[in-house]
DNA sequence: ACGGAAATGTAGCCGATGCTATATTTCAAA
DNA sequence: TTTGAAATATAGCATCGGCTACATTTCCGT
């Protein structure tokens, strides 16, 4: 289990256990901006922009900590907002928001296609979506495709 | 895309997106627990004991950060040690344990199964597996025993 | 036009999870 | 048996992401 089994003499980059918690780790800390940047653009979409009020209502947090996270959000350049309105995304912001919802659907759909009942599909989908790497999503898409 | 479209008039049981985003705010508060009970079982069984050193040195963090870790694992009934010794895991901490090993292993032989490279699908389980409910797990088994 | 309810903001508390710096203990080599 | 290096523990700092309590602003109904 060791990951210096065979350990060869020449310079292969090897991914040890510390590499894989460093990455979940790092992947981890930007997870809540995923989920918050999703929210605003579906919010934005429906009304016209996104209320703390509606964030912290769909998330089940209170408004406080929509408010608190909107700040991080602002302060790293997703998000834009004035006192007592709406908040919206910068480009950045509209950026993350689709590559995550493209992700998340492509879960879900991954999930549904090797036979996960849809109602887990989803629920499952929210946590996983942030740890899908981009290798694998691709992997995901071309056995969607080369199905059926 | 709002989940009162055609809302019934029983009392069928929504699942909300309060309920999902709730779900995986649970989890990962717990996330990290699962992966040091894991690599706690892994050394132990490699070593015969868990020593702090590395401990930290797998999971890519500095020893007081582990130590503290262990102090919470151990407040919470899953590990025991003494100072300046080995970490053990109790009988809750081996249960855990099995299960998260069990779950890694699955998430790891899926993603392989629908082409995802194997160093891929190992970086990518560290994350996804803490996310995958026991129905969506049932489903992997299937799918996986059932192809071929 | 205004008064009150709803929305938003802020202050302050807490635990988790990371870090560095320092103290203490263990253990092996001389 | 001593002693110095390695391992472990502890102290203290920071940020994040939750919460409650309270202050302020907006805006709708009368
Ligand atoms: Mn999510
Ligand atoms: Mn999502
Ligand atoms: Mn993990
Ligand atoms: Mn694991």
């Amino acid at each position: 289990m060791s990951s210096d089994d065979l350990a060869p003499e020449d310079a292969v980059t090897e991914t040890t256990d510390a590499d894989r918690f460093t990455n979940a780790r790092a992947i981890r800390s930007t997870a809540l901006f995923e989920d918050y940047t999703e929210l605003i653009a579906d919010l934005t979409e429906e009304f016209g922009e996104a209320r703390i009020t509606d964030i912290a209502r769909r998330l089940g947090v209170t408004h406080p900590t929509a408010n608190k996270a909107v700040l991080r959000l602002k302060r790293e350049g997703l998000a834009i907002s004035r006192p007592y309105r709406g908040v919206f995304l910068t480009e950045a912001g509209v950026a993350m928001a689709k590559a995550v919802k493209a992700r998340h659907r492509l879960v879900v759909r991954l999930l549904i296609a090797v036979g996960v009942p849809p109602e887990a599909a989803e629920m499952d989908a929210e946590g996983i979506e942030h740890y899908v790497s981009e290798t694998t999503l691709k992997a995901f898409e071309a056995y969607l495709d080369g199905r059926d």
